[in-house]
DNA sequence: TGAAACTGGGAGAGCGCTCTTACCGAGGCC
DNA sequence: GGCCTCGGTAAGAGCGCTCTCCCAGTTTCA
């Protein structure tokens, strides 16, 4: 019963037979293409639904040149010796799940299967870039976590369509998707220094990311403009360890802090757990806030007060451009930049 | 420059013409099938690298029937009203990434990408099932969350390569590799009873899912060699917060407990930020031990102790045992079982 | 030495689909 | 009434690849 089925499935031919019709005119009413008479569209559409039949995709993409998928790049540094591969970092980060949950999601409405890569070692960005421009997926969606990563450069010169996740880091003609960061920060200052903290600090992600650095200049720009002229901050890797270091090496040095703004919900978690060591108590002696609204926030204690990132939403957003993108090939790169939002929870 | 070169990709003709062979004898060289005549080798691979020729993959899937990729199901029930939807909750433990990263990386060892699909819901299942039925991708990597899970019948019954990640819950002729889950829960037992505790309970998952069926077993089989006729015992979900309330629940009910073995990492932090609350101090008062070895391991405070499950070796035996079936589809399903190991930190 | 076996290479038939081209009948126009 | 247009369909040429023949040249063995 399998038997039949398994070894070949129905084609287009049969479906012809079927409908006693020629194969152009099914594939006419398979792909809605021209007009076709609406009694003819009955028996064949009875014809593919008594056969059946469902188009194979090798056979059509050989033709079109489309191949129903789009890739989802993962890319990063490979790990320095005793260092996390990037790819490895990101997917123990529970916010990725959330946009890799929205890719996932949306793309399936557009009827789009994503394919997973990692470029993570220099042999894999190679592959990666050549899978990609042999038109073996109609797009890519790009996460860079490198400050310095050659690829958004590269994909946006093989020409086909690419959406970034988070604007790439030196100015290169590629679409994509960011958030506000900087209004982000300010978000978080305008809470703090509204809560009548006087001495905030902070944890920032790795200074060449571009999300990153928008967080630090716009935390310190919101600050400044309430009188606060020097934020003392310490850099970390967006890593809970990196957080829990910075923040040992941030209160050794600004031992007065009453108010810490992280650059990810990791290091704020890090952040939490080195303070409660140090025994100062939160938010009572010290406010803290995340950023990412990461699945991590509400598994702290206290719960984190922190800056969502619409992730679901971006993902879409994301998606539409680029199926936007595989549809209209012409036109030069597009850009949305999404506003964040601040939920308060109990650390500050 | 480009223009030329992403207009037409080379073609099987282009590098026969370069070479000055017949197309047969290039698809012969590229492929490595049959004896072919080391001067003529040589020459068509000058011509290929030459001519930059790289095979087109739908061309070969068409004739072929092959596609080089492999589906990565996540299957699970749908979110019911205020709840997480499975692949939700799994995208956001940080253990899964760790098997994920274990997919890509040994699947692109074999030259094979991976395809990301969610059955999360009835219709996204049936989706998910024709995918595969049609042959769009080799094979399957199926990670399936839910006890009553169908999924793995219809793809065992499909008749395509598939194999799972942990065993079905009912017996389903499908290829699996898993944890001897019962022997990581002994080893938690022996350790905590080892180190004299005397009154154990336990935070399992979920009951339907045989994973957590066996630790569960696996620890009261050990405690009760050692004279505890006995466990105490809450269920959770396997996530943060249904960690937390069934330990609360569990305290609740036998307040003398004195050693907590959670079902995963993530019910085990939840534990713990219960027992801090209640002023339990960990170790002193209660021994925690997780299971996994998630990242998260290392972020509580203390760290936890934990069942390590060799996470990346089971992906590398899962896709090792698909690449298998893929090329000799015959024979019965195969499973491995892994062995755990435990890794002491500072919660016991 | 002749036939059989083997070896390496070419020709060509598809794989299942889309899409251009050609065709045909019916209706509108002058 | 003849011509043209146009909606609707069939025919057929590929897309780039693999693989099965088939053939020519060489080796082997009786």
């Amino acid at each position: 019963m399998t038997e039949d089925l398994r070894r070949s499935a129905p084609t287009l031919e049969d479906v012809a037979r079927v409908a006693g019709v020629s194969r152009a005119t099914v594939s006419r009413v398979v792909n809605g293409k021209r007009k076709v008479a609406p009694a003819v569209q009955e028996t064949v559409l009875a014809a593919v639904a008594e056969t059946g039949y469902v188009p194979n995709r090798a056979a059509r993409s050989l033709v079109t040149r489309r191949t129903g998928m789009a890739a989802v790049v993962v890319s990063g540094s490979a790990a320095a010796p005793g260092e996390e591969a990037e790819p490895s970092r990101l997917l123990s980060d529970p916010f990725f799940g959330r946009v890799v949950g929205g890719f996932v999601r949306s793309l399936r409405r557009h009827d789009v299967h994503p394919v997973l890569l990692f470029a993570d070692t220099p042999e894999a960005a190679d592959q990666a870039v050549t899978y990609l421009r042999l038109g073996n997926v109609d797009g890519t969606l790009l996460v860079s976590t490198h400050g310095d990563d050659p690829l958004p450069g590269r994909l946006a010169e093989a020409g086909r369509p690419v959406v970034m996740f988070s604007r790439p880091a030196r100015p290169v003609p590629v679409s994509f998707v960011d958030l506000a960061n900087a209004d982000g920060a300010r978000l978080a200052a305008e809470h703090l220094l509204g809560r009548g903290r006087t001495a905030p600090g902070m944890i920032t992600g790795p200074l060449d990311v571009p999300a990153a650095r928008d967080r630090a200049e716009g935390f310190r720009d919101l600050a400044a403009r309430r009188g606060h002229a020097y934020v003392p901050s310490a850099a970390a890797d967006f890593t809970f360890a990196g957080g829990e270091s910075a923040t040992a090496e941030l209160l050794d040095r600004s031992p007065g802090v009453d108010a810490v703004f992280a650059g990810n919900d990791l290091m704020a978690q890090g952040a939490l757990h080195v303070l409660r060591t140090l025994g100062r108590r939160v938010p009572e002696d010290v406010a803290v806030v995340g950023f990412d609204d990461s699945p991590v926030a509400t598994q702290t204690r206290p719960h984190l007060t922190t800056i969502r990132q619409p992730a679901e939403d971006m993902a879409e957003t994301m998606v539409g451009l680029l199926v936007d993108r595989i549809e209209h090939p012409a036109g030069p790169p597009r850009s949305v930049i999404v506003e964040p939002t601040l939920v308060i929870r109990d650390s500050t």
